[in-house]
DNA sequence: AGGAAGATCTACT
DNA sequence: GTAGATCTTCCTA
């Protein structure tokens, strides 16, 4: 599976967002590799954008295209992708589509139902083994523990809505999913 | 040093 | 459908 370049990330997060779904999620532990599709995804942006914690921003000025940025909320693991162009963004990975090591997901889910593994943000984490410590690695660098990759597949169908669990959301849509997807978060 | 908020999850009714 | 758990970061004192 070819990796996605770091230009692939140099773009603005919406474009971004739609552009991953569809494409692998790889998290290499040890010899182990625990994959899932990209099937829904958030953009968030920097500006102009309530639900953007600005508080972050300093700390994330220094990351490429490409960065990881993972943070603790409610007692859980979030995934984003850092891209951008213009405005500083990125996007949350919000569920995926479990492809290999599916009996580790569940060992580390502690779930049976294939369905429930990494259907929400906190739960892929949590069946992928993602925590603060993969904080700034480069999802576009072959040898990372955390990379994104290509797929073979066909287009998908993308459909859309506001964000989820957002306090003020913008009247742009900016969640993204895979249309007929049963892995999608609930 | 303490408290509140938050891009969530689970369990229970 | 709603309540409570959970934990890190940020803000105020």
């Amino acid at each position: 599976m070819r990796i996605l370049p770091k230009e692939f990330y140099r773009r603005d997060p919406a474009m971004v967002a739609r552009g991953l779904l569809g494409k692998v999620l790889v998290r290499r532990i040890g010899s182990e590799n625990l994959s899932g599709k990209i099937v829904e995804v958030e953009a968030y942006y920097s500006k102009g954008d309530p639900a953007f914690r600005t508080g972050f921003l300093p700390r994330l000025l220094s990351y490429e295209p490409g960065a990881a940025f993972i943070y603790m909320v409610h007692a859980n693991w979030l995934l984003n992708v850092i891209a951008y162009d213009k405005v500083f963004g990125g996007v949350l990975i919000r569920a995926l589509e479990p492809l290999s090591g599916v009996e580790r997901m569940k060992k580390n889910r502690g779930v049976e139902d294939t369905r429930e593994l990494t259907n929400g943000p906190g739960r892929l984490t949590k069946a992928l083994k993602i925590t603060g410590v993969l904080n700034g690695v480069d999802v576009s660098n072959r040898r990372s523990s955390l990379m994104i990759c290509c797929s073979q597949g066909r287009r998908v169908r993308i459909g859309s809505s506001h964000r989820i669990g957002v306090r003020r959301d913008l009247k742009r849509r900016l969640r993204f999913f895979i249309k007929g997807s049963g892995f999608v978060s609930k």
